[in-house]
DNA sequence: CATTTTGTTGAATTTTAATTCAATAAATCT
DNA sequence: AGATTTATTGAATTAAAATTCAACAAAATG
């Protein structure tokens, strides 16, 4: 292994660790030598890797702003199962791979407050409503969804998954919901 | 007015300004100085009044849970109209009351991570969650609430209407969802 | 093997925001 | 009014955490 990879194996370790942390205590509650003592590494060997705490942050949203879609693209697949079918695969994702459940959690927190303010931009960037929005019309159309406001549907289903797995990521042992429970806020 | 009624007076205003300022931009994010500024009063003054930043927020969330109920006693009617009713006064309230809302949003806020921990202690030990699931059970029971763990259910619900109000704090313009839309998540 | 580059540490420094404090003004009391 | 208590300010201090740095270790390079 290089030591260029060798870096980034190391970058990836920091990335994670970090991650885990701010998400179970909040950003401004975990210090660099808690994220050092974790890793575990020395607390001045982390600005080797990283410019500063809010540069780490940044990083880590950058990458989830990337990584939109992780989930898997179901976007040609009809309304009624487009909700569901997400769900299902973000609780399974979410079950057995912590980086997605995590990074899911981080995203939600970094749009509203408590962060340096930009992040809060970068995470405002991906905006996933309004294609949400977009779906549910369709759904509508179809009449298969509730009438209403589509956008105000759409913040809240978003709002519901997040505060669903802000509750998951801080009661390790919650099971998810049954994915129809969420979705039948949208349905007629 | 007394002097002691003018001190009570006051200390209300820093509680009420600190109080819009922790849900608007987070409590790590809100210097007192911040909070000085918009009462107004001096920075040092602050300390008059309040012991330290912690003590402030421990007082709101102690207000918090003291009032939890605010919204109003309606335990006894039957399951199918408490939770419309419920959210229907929480967003009749949080149109006219800011202070009811802002208090619903920084509670929850306490309860996840992001805050001191003795926050989060006393935010927690006003555990809605088991109230909650009994009267979904009753509501099972009377065959209008789909099957399923009852606390599992009342959690999801709490979680949703935590996120939807987070939602609604962030956005000044956005408006109340219909309550229908959150309780269909409960009934078969 | 000598040299250079990269990794690592822990202690020193800086930064930022909380907190204290001495001084003064305003109100209350006798 | 004079004395005493309370309110207020802004500058000085402190505390906590981020960040830098000098020194050394390990690895790569030639």
């Amino acid at each position: 292994m290089t030591r260029k990879e060798q870096k980034e194996e190391r970058k990836r370790a920091i990335l994670m660790t970090a991650l885990t942390l701010f998400v179970k205590r909040g950003y401004h509650e975990t210090k660099i030598s808690d994220i050092a003592e974790a890793v575990p590494m020395s607390t001045g060997l982390m600005f080797h890797y990283f410019e500063s705490k809010e540069e780490l942050l940044l990083e880590l949203v950058k990458m989830g702003a990337a990584s939109t879609g992780a989930v898997g693209k179901i976007e040609d697949i009809p309304p009624q199962i487009f909700f569901t079918e997400f769900l299902k695969r973000l609780f399974e994702y979410s079950a057995n791979e912590p980086w997605v459940f995590n990074m899911f959690v981080l995203m939600g927190q970094a749009r509203r407050a408590g962060m340096p303010e930009e992040a809060r931009n970068i995470a405002l960037s991906t905006a996933t409503i309004d294609e949400t929005a977009l779906i549910i019309q369709k759904g509508q159309k179809d009449g298969i969804f509730r009438q209403g406001d589509a956008k105000l549907l759409s913040i809240c289903f978003w709002a519901t998954v997040q505060g669903i797995m802000e509750e998951m990521a801080l009661n390790e042992d919650m099971k998810a919901p049954d994915p129809e429970w969420i979705v039948s806020m949208l349905r007629k």
